[in-house]
DNA sequence: TTCCTTTTAAACACTT
DNA sequence: GAAGTGTTTAAAAGGA
């Protein structure tokens, strides 16, 4: 039943091929005609996009400042002539995803054409570095009531990716697929906002908002890498395959092949050690969900402001997932686990495979919260946890068929079980359930962020309505007793 | 080879 | 009724 991929789309692929896994001897040269002064400034530059990341995780990334001061950085690097091969660019230059791709393969790679942040990112007609769940996330962060239509979503990934204006049409299909199965995207209930016409209003669910900077986080912008792997408290140097580290984007090979981060790192560390300080992990460069639009950026920054500036000052805002951060924490198909089992699961898996189990329990356990709640895994992770899975019975499977051997670890937990809506009830009475019922975390929000007409705008039009109705009715109930 | 995850396609229901 | 939106299922593809 289920369609046949277009026979370009392996092609496409940017997993494809074995280049990646072979780890620092891509087939994505770049950098042979470097010269030295444009590898010290690379060199500078990334440390200080690495010291950004590196600020940001300090702050518990409970804002987006960091990503404004690497668009900052990132545009000095686009600037200084310094430029990295695309992702999606293979060995020679082309464009695998987008073989009518007319951006030129420069004829020196690092110091080619003054390639800009946006085509760093996102160049035209080259299938973005993000997954649809970063775009959206970029597409709904970038709006300034961080709340879009579908429509806008489409429209912004058009506008910064114009890789799919030309491309099939499947990938607003797609969107609105992560949008639903997605539990890091919340719809807002049309009926309690602004009329928009068809569909309604998307916004990042709080809960998960920091996974899905995460997954930006991880995200990477270009492909200087190798150093990742450098301790932290080795100083920050350039590695000697600077130039020749393949790309690390979400797609590529080696990407995957870490657990959805950057580096041949330990994978332990990096798969489930989500709280692992980045400059341990990414002591050269970080990966930049830079909004290739720099005016987009300057009014996240302004829309963010107050917002962040407070956000900071409640660390127990934003508080980072307990277990995983991944990448792939934000899609349904295999991070809306849940959220006692996996973090018991991550605790308690006595013989993960992975190496540095120490650093990853200290971690998870300065971390776990203690209440409930759906915390997603890394897929590593959960074949760690796995096992422990396995023995519990099985809650739901929604991919009753085609897949089935899924269902016990990965498929019943999806966006509406994560709400924790009861299976029981028919889809529709669920959804519904799940638009009616306000989450009790929000009121806290909500009084939190009282002073932010942007954050409330932003998320909680469900609240704010429940609480104007109450309110109002209150007020009519005095009028009628004045009367 | 199997398992797992992500992407893509398709079908269908619902809404405007 | 048409078009857009949202949900669900299924399968392809690739990595572990």
């Amino acid at each position: 039943m289920g369609p046949t991929m277009p026979p370009s789309k392996k092609a496409q692929s940017p997993s494809s091929g074995a280049s990646a896994s072979q780890g620092m001897s891509p087939p994505y040269r770049q950098g042979d005609a470097a010269t030295a002064a444009s590898e010290a400034e690379a060199a500078d530059l990334s440390l200080s996009l690495s010291a950004s990341f590196s600020k940001a995780e300090d702050e518990e990334l409970t804002s987006l400042s960091w990503l404004h001061e690497s668009t900052d950085l990132l545009n000095s690097f686009s600037h200084s002539g310094l430029r990295s091969v695309s992702p999606l660019q293979d060995p020679d230059g082309q464009h695998p995803r987008s073989p009518s791709s007319s951006s030129p393969s420069p004829d020196d790679p690092l110091l080619g054409d003054a390639h800009t942040a946006y085509d760093l990112a996102a160049g035209a007609n080259r299938k973005p570095p993000y997954s649809f769940s970063c775009l959206i996330f970029m597409a709904i962060e970038d709006a300034p009531n961080k709340r879009l239509p579908v429509k806008d979503i489409y429209g912004w990934i058009l506008e910064h990716f114009p890789y799919f204006a030309s491309a099939p049409t499947g990938w607003k299909n797609s969107v609105r697929h992560n949008l639903s199965l997605n539990k890091c995207f919340k719809k807002v209930d049309k009926d309690r906002s602004q009329s928009i016409g068809k569909g309604s209003l998307w916004s990042i669910d709080p809960e998960y908002r920091h996974n899905l900077i995460q997954a930006l986080k991880k995200t990477p912008y270009h492909p200087y890498s190798p150093g990742l792997a450098t301790p932290s408290t080795s100083p920050p140097t350039l590695p000697p395959t600077f130039h020749h580290s393949p790309p690390l984007w979400s797609g590529s090979p080696l990407f995957r092949k870490n657990g959805g981060v950057l580096l041949q790192v330990p994978r332990g560390v990096i798969q489930n050690g989500a709280r692992v300080r980045s400059q341990a992990l990414f002591p050269v460069i970080r990966p930049l969900p830079v909004s290739p639009v720099g005016s987009r950026t300057s009014a996240i920054r302004s829309s963010l402001g107050d917002y962040l500036s407070r956000g900071q000052d409640s660390p127990s805002r934003y508080s980072p997932p307990p277990c995983s951060e991944d990448l792939q924490d934000d899609h349904t198909y295999s991070t809306a686990k849940s959220p006692s089992r996996l973090c018991s699961s991550q605790v308690t898996a006595p013989s993960s495979p992975l190496d540095d189990d120490d650093i990853i329990a200290v971690e998870i356990q300065s971390d776990v919260k203690p209440e409930p709640r759906e915390i997603p895994l890394d897929s590593h992770v959960t074949t760690a946890a796995a096992t422990y899975i396995s023995q519990q019975p099985l809650r739901g499977q929604r991919r009753s068929s085609g897949v089935g051997t899924l269902a016990g670890s990965s498929l019943p937990w999806t966006k509406n079980r994560a709400r924790g809506i009861s299976d029981t009830l028919p889809l529709k009475k669920r959804r519904a359930a799940a638009v009616e019922k306000p989450p009790e975390s929000d009121d806290e929000e909500m009084k939190e962020a009282a002073g932010s007409l942007l954050h409330l705008a932003g998320v909680r039009a469900c609240l704010n309505n429940i609480t104007n109705r109450t309110a109002k009715g209150q007020k009519e109930q005095k009028e009628a007793l004045r009367n």
